[in-house]
RNA sequence: GGAGAGGUGGGUGAGUGGCUGAAACCAGUUCCCUGCUAAGGAACCGUACGAGCAAUCGUACCGAGGGUUCGAAUCCCUCCCUCUCCGCCA
C-alpha cells in the first residue's frame, strides 16, 4: 500500500472508456432506448436531463450499418483462413487465398478503426444518460417540489432557546471545528469525550437493529474503489469531481457512500433464484468533495468531506423491488423512531433525484437548531440501471436466462447527522445532553452528556 | 519488496499454431427404460452483441491489454490476480 495518496485536488480528466465498456455501460434496455426513444427522452425530461434523440439516433444508425459491415467482412476472411488450412493440406496452391484475405483484412481494420470510435462516441453518449424516472415522480426542479409523504413525530417545544449542534458541541468540548481544519481543511471535524462515543454508539446501535431486526447481513468493505466499480453504481462518468482520487499507478477512489463497494458485491455474477433477496447493512466512512456546494452548510457537521454513513443495499428479483423500497425505508425510520426523533418522509421530485435513482423517498429529521427539517436518510430504488452497468444478474427460473437483478439502497442512517440531530434535540437548558434510551447501553449507561 | 508456481466453461481438468467455443468427467435439464427408497441409456446443457417475424445465422470472449501470423487458448510483450517461501508490517 504505498503510492496512495488522496488528493483534495480534483482531478478533472475524462475517464477513458474502452471498447468493451461501452456495452456494459448501458444504463437501459438498449432495445428500449432504440425502440422507444421519445418515451424515454419524455421520461428523462422529468429529471431536468434532455435527451439528444436526433444524436442519438444518428450515432445508433451508423454504429449499425458499420457493425454489420465489419462483421460481415471478419466472417468472409475467417473462412478463408479456414480453407487455407484444408488447401494446404490438400496439396493445393494457397497463394490466391492469401490475396483475397490481404484484401479484406486491409477493408476490415479500416472499418473497425472507424466502429471502435463510433462505439466510443456511443458509449460516452450512453453513459451520461441517468436512470429512468419511475412514472409516479413528481415533476419538480429541486428540493422545493419534492412530496411529502408522512410525517411521525412532534417536534419539540423548548422553554428555552435551543441551540445548533455547533454550540452545544463546542461548549461540551466534544466538538472542534478549528482543530480540524488545522490537521485537513475545511469541511473536517474532531470529536472528543461524550460526543464521540455517542457517535460511535449511534453506528453501533443501528447495525444491531438492522441485523438483529431486519435481516440484514453485516458487510465490511474497502474503502478505496477502482473506477469500474463507480460505474457499475454510477458514479463514474459523469460526477469525478465529487470524489477523491488517490494518485496511485493504479488510481482508486475513496467511496462517496458504502452503497458503491457493498452493491459492486454482486457485479459481475449470477445468481440463483434462491440466493435472493440479499440484504447487507455496512458502516463506513464517506468521503465526499462536495465541489460544487462552497457555501452551503458551511457550519458545523452537516456537509462535511468524511463523514460516517451505515448503509442498507438490497439485491432483489424485479418482481419485488417495489415493496423493497417500502420495506428498506421502513427499516432507516425504525432508527429514528427508536432514537425518537421528528422526521418526516419526503418522495423527491425529478430534479432532486440521483443519476441512478428511479425512485427515491429522503427521510428528514427534525434540527430544532435551524428550525428545519434536513435529509438524514435517501432510500433508492434504481431498479436494473445499476445492475446492467455492473453486470449484476440472477438466473430468472421462468426464462431459465440470467437477467439484471435489481438493487435498492438507503442510509440507515448518516452518523453523523443522526449525532446533530441527537444533540438539538435531546439538548438541556443547561447545554447538556441527554442520552436517548436506547443508546444507553452501548454508552456503558450513561444518560447525559456534560 | 524478493524468489518460484499458476490463471481454460457452474465445478474438476485436457489442450503448444488450423477440423477447439473448446476433450473428458462431475453437477444440471429433458426424454427413454426399469421399478423401488435406487440403477441404466440418450439428448441437451456458457455469455454478450448484432441480423431476422421466426427457424436460424454472424461476430466476440480460454485473467486483461497489446503484438506476431493468412490463421492464436496455444508464440512474444506489458499489466492484473491467486498460491507457496522469504522480507516487512497492524
Amino acid at each position: 500500500m504505498r503510492g496512495y495518496n488522496a488528493s483534495l485536488r480534483l482531478q478533472t480528466a475524462p475517464p477513458r472508456i474502452h471498447l468493451k465498456q461501452t456495452i456494459r455501460i448501458l444504463m437501459l434496455d438498449p432495445k428500449r432506448v432504440r425502440t422507444q426513444t421519445e418515451e424515454i427522452a419524455r421520461r428523462l425530461a422529468v429529471k431536468n436531463f434532455t435527451f439528444d434523440m436526433a444524436a442519438f439516433e444518428q450515432l445508433e444508425e451508423r454504429r449499425r450499418s458499420l457493425q454489420v459491415h465489419t462483421e460481415t467482412l471478419q466472417s468472409e476472411q475467417n473462412k478463408r483462413s479456414k480453407s487455407i488450412g484444408k488447401a494446404k493440406a490438400a496439396g493445393e496452391d494457397i497463394q490466391p487465398l492469401l490475396d483475397e484475405v490481404e484484401n479484406l483484412k486491409a477493408r476490415r481494420s479500416e472499418a473497425e478503426d472507424e466502429l471502435r470510435k463510433l462505439q466510443e462516441e456511443l458509449g460516452n453518449f450512453l453513459a451520461g444518460i441517468p436512470n429512468l424516472p419511475d412514472e409516479t415522480v413528481p415533476a419538480g426542479a429541486d428540493e422545493n417540489d419534492n412530496v411529502e409523504v408522512r410525517r411521525w413525530g412532534t417536534p419539540a417545544e423548548f422553554d428555552f432557546e435551543p441551540q445548533d449542534h455547533v454550540a452545544l458541541g463546542e461548549a461540551l468540548g466534544g466538538m472542534d471545528f478549528e482543530t480540524a481544519s488545522r490537521l485537513a481543511h475545511s469541511r473536517f471535524a474532531v470529536m472528543r469525550g461524550g460526543i464521540a462515543r455517542m457517535h460511535r454508539a449511534l453506528a453501533q446501535f443501528m447495525l444491531d437493529l438492522h441485523t438483529s431486526e431486519h435481516g440484514y447481513t453485516e458487510a465490511y468493505v474497502p474503502y478505496l474503489v477502482n473506477a469500474d466499480t463507480l460505474y457499475g453504481t454510477g458514479q463514474l462518468p459523469k460526477f469525478e469531481e465529487d470524489l477523491f482520487k488517490t494518485s496511485g499507478e493504479t488510481p482508486l477512489y475513496l467511496i462517496p457512500t458504502a452503497e458503491v463497494p457493498a452493491t459492486n458485491l454482486v457485479s459481475n455474477t449470477i445468481l440463483e433464484a434462491a440466493e435472493l433477496p440479499l440484504q447487507l447493512v455496512c458502516h463506513t466512512p464517506c468521503f465526499r468533495s462536495e465541489a460544487g456546494s462552497y457555501g452551503r452548510d458551511t457550519r458545523g457537521m452537516i456537509r462535511q468531506h468524511q463523514f460516517d454513513k451505515v448503509e442498507l443495499v438490497q439485491i432483489v428479483r424485479p418482481q419485488d423491488s417495489e415493496a423493497a423500497l417500502e420495506a428498506l425505508t421502513g427499516h432507516a425510520e425504525k432508527v429514528l423512531q427508536l432514537l425518537e426523533l421528528p422526521y418526516r418522509v419526503v418522495a423527491l421530485c425529478g430534479g432532486d433525484m440521483g443519476f441512478s435513482a428511479a425512485r427515491t423517498y429522503d427521510l428528514e429529521v427534525w434540527l430544532p437548531g435551524q428550525q428545519k427539517y434536513r435529509e438524514i436518510s435517501s432510500c433508492s430504488n434504481t431498479r436494473d440501471f445499476q445492475a446492467r452497468r455492473m453486470h449484476a444478474r440472477w438466473r430468472n427460473p421462468e426464462t431459465g436466462k440470467p437477467e439484471p437483478v435489481h438493487t435498492l439502497n438507503g442510509s440507515g442512517l448518516a452518523v453523523g447527522r443522526a449525532l446533530i440531530a441527537v444533540m438539538e434535540n435531546y439538548q438541556q437548558a443547561d447545554g447538556s445532553i441527554r442520552v436517548p434510551d436506547v443508546l444507553k447501553p452501548y454508552m456503558g449507561g450513561l444518560d447525559r452528556i456534560q
